[in-house]
DNA sequence: AGACATTGCTAAAACGGTTTAGTAAATTTG
DNA sequence: CAAATTTACTAAACCGTTTTAGCAATGTCT
């Protein structure tokens, strides 16, 4: 059976006091206590309760990290940037995550709090018709909490980038080369970024004096089967189709460019097209990625640094807005409209 | 501030021990009783401290898994089989990863006991050097342990596919297609199944009566990048370079079809390439990758069920074997040999 | 009706730590 | 040198649950 502090006290002939103390390195024993109790720590390979600790303290000293989809090369690198900084700031993180079921991404929330997470990161799953109310609940008992993105009416503290200047910004290297006609793959119902995209979109062509037409917005999910799918509809219709699509992420430009391919039409020379995310594979492929890069590690990084200090500094605001700067990258998936 | 079980007690005027009863769903108290106290948990949204229930039910009905890297596609999914086999079965999982660092692996599991996990799950790092006393303390107590692979010469529950024969396999298919001039990117020293492929490599070649050439045998990293500069090096010589190369896995897969296509070598006419393990990507790479396809997701779910049979069944072996199946996925990377 | 189970409930002990309050001894101070 | 302070240590209370043991009250058998 494992060791308990009081079996360490006895061998040490001391009190679990002492013991105590000695473990957390505090003032109140005599050296040569103190290294008596290290020796018997040492020798029986002593490792503390943490449940009893964190029972006794109080506190665990954990986090809690509620992502969307656990095989997203993008999450993966928030993660690491959570688990990094957790790391080095003496936290543990718990990783769960909602696979795009808000039921779900509740019913953790419940978990989680359960087992007593000192604070939440969350990026949260924004249906249209989600009820916020298991992250209200949260707010309203200033439970600490970070959540990845913005949800709008709420008040939390918020990392993410400007997506509506992102966007504008892609789009607007596509107005640069030369082209007029261009489509925009739009993000899904449960992400609060394809609203902010999509904006950057119609601004961009606004400012540029461009028409935005309703048949060049096509909304998809963030999978590279559906970008597939709706781009060999798209592209199958003879007449007037784009010259250039900016995509909500980078799984939905691979599928698109797959269909292009697909059709005979090159890429970049007959279709630019543009991701967004900058996964791994993006410099990789067939056509390698034009794209926005989302600073994923430094999400998580960043989200985790604010919740700790919303967790051991009571009086930090609740309502830090960290915004992140991206870059496009620029590859070969686009090129000069040529007429 | 939260609520506890005594809170409940006073406003149900019943005593602990019935609150605790009715949360555990047990006999002992009357259906009357049972509904009142309900009642005041759900008016009070009541949420049991899994810390002390843990504390004092002596399990914490979670267990721990130790990656060797976040941020890599492979891992993604046995964490996904993981967790959700996790949560069927009651239990939730704590991921760790060693990020390659042995040392780190040593404190992680250290961590995770401390957290009282039931049991663990590990994918161990297997340098050359590597003393394993970390892991075989942990099997001499008898901790409910899953190794993601095999360690040699030790006994626990392992989950596994047969790497040898998978690689034979993928072997034998480039020696159908008349290739003799095979080149092997080896795996990195961290990795037990390195060893394992490299064994299935030769074997193949050998029932073949193909002379194993040790110049053709070259170790990498298992990144994309180091592919791509191994690659580079080996085919940058001029005069009788290999016609197809059986790689490591598809990231160093990846970056040799770069290194080729860079230097005018076509794939798969004038090489062909195949990889291992089949990351999602592989299927939308510049040359869709033949690859062995790993059953990741399989993985993560074998090992969770017998790593929690092993610790709610006493009398469960710890010594169990499972052997999971492969397959051969043929894309586009490998053609037949032409002179 | 008396013996014996069963039901419904609770007080108290445990789980393995931390913290508070207190004491005896050693040290400093005036 | 007595008083005051500091040091070294410990017993006991506590964190929020589960579990054990015990006690009435009720129900079931002969």
């Amino acid at each position: 059976m494992r060791m308990t502090i009081s079996d360490i006290a006895k061998l040490s002939s001391v009190s679990k006091s002492a013991v105590s103390i000695v473990l957390n390195n505090k003032a109140g024993v005599s050296d040569k206590t103190r290294k008596k109790v290290l020796a018997t720590i040492k020798k029986y390979n002593y490792n503390p309760n943490q449940i009893a600790q964190s029972l006794a303290a109080k506190e665990t000293k954990s986090i809690g990290l509620i992502i969307k989809e656990i095989d997203n090369p993008y999450f993966s690198k928030v993660m690491k940037g959570v688990y990094d900084t957790c790391a080095e700031l003496g936290y543990s993180a718990l990783l769960a995550s909602s696979e795009l079921s808000t039921e779900k991404e509740s019913e953790i929330i419940t978990a989680l709090l359960s087992k007593r997470v000192d604070g939440l990161i969350i990026s949260p799953l924004q249906f249209e018709n989600t009820n916020f109310k298991h992250i209200s609940d949260l707010i309203s008992e200033k439970f600490p909490l970070v959540v990845l993105g913005k949800i709008s009416n709420y008040l939390t503290n918020s990392v993410d980038i400007d997506h509506v200047k992102a966007a504008y910004d892609a789009v607007t290297e596509l107005i640069e080369l030369g082209h007029t006609k261009i489509a925009h793959f739009a993000g899904p119902s449960h992400s609060g970024h394809g609203q902010k995209r999509l904006e950057g979109y119609k601004k961009a062509l606004f400012d540029n004096n461009i028409a935005v037409k309703d048949q060049y917005i096509l909304p998809v999910e963030p999978y590279t089967l559906n970008g597939y799918n709706v781009g060999k509809e798209l592209f199958s219709k003879n007449g007037d189709g784009p010259t250039a699509v900016f995509c909500y992420n980078d799984l939905v430009a691979i599928g698109l460019i797959n269909a292009l391919l697909e059709l005979g039409i090159r890429v970049p020379e007959d279709v630019s097209v543009v991701g967004f995310d900058n996964i791994d594979f993006g410099e990789y492929l067939r056509i390698p990625l034009t794209t926005v890069n989302m600073p994923a590690y430094e999400i998580g990084k960043a989200a985790t640094k604010l919740l700790i200090k919303q967790i051991t500094d009571s009086s930090s605001p609740a309502n830090e807005n960290v915004i992140l700067k991206y870059n496009l990258i620029k590859r070969n998936s686009c090129a000069e409209f040529c007429a």
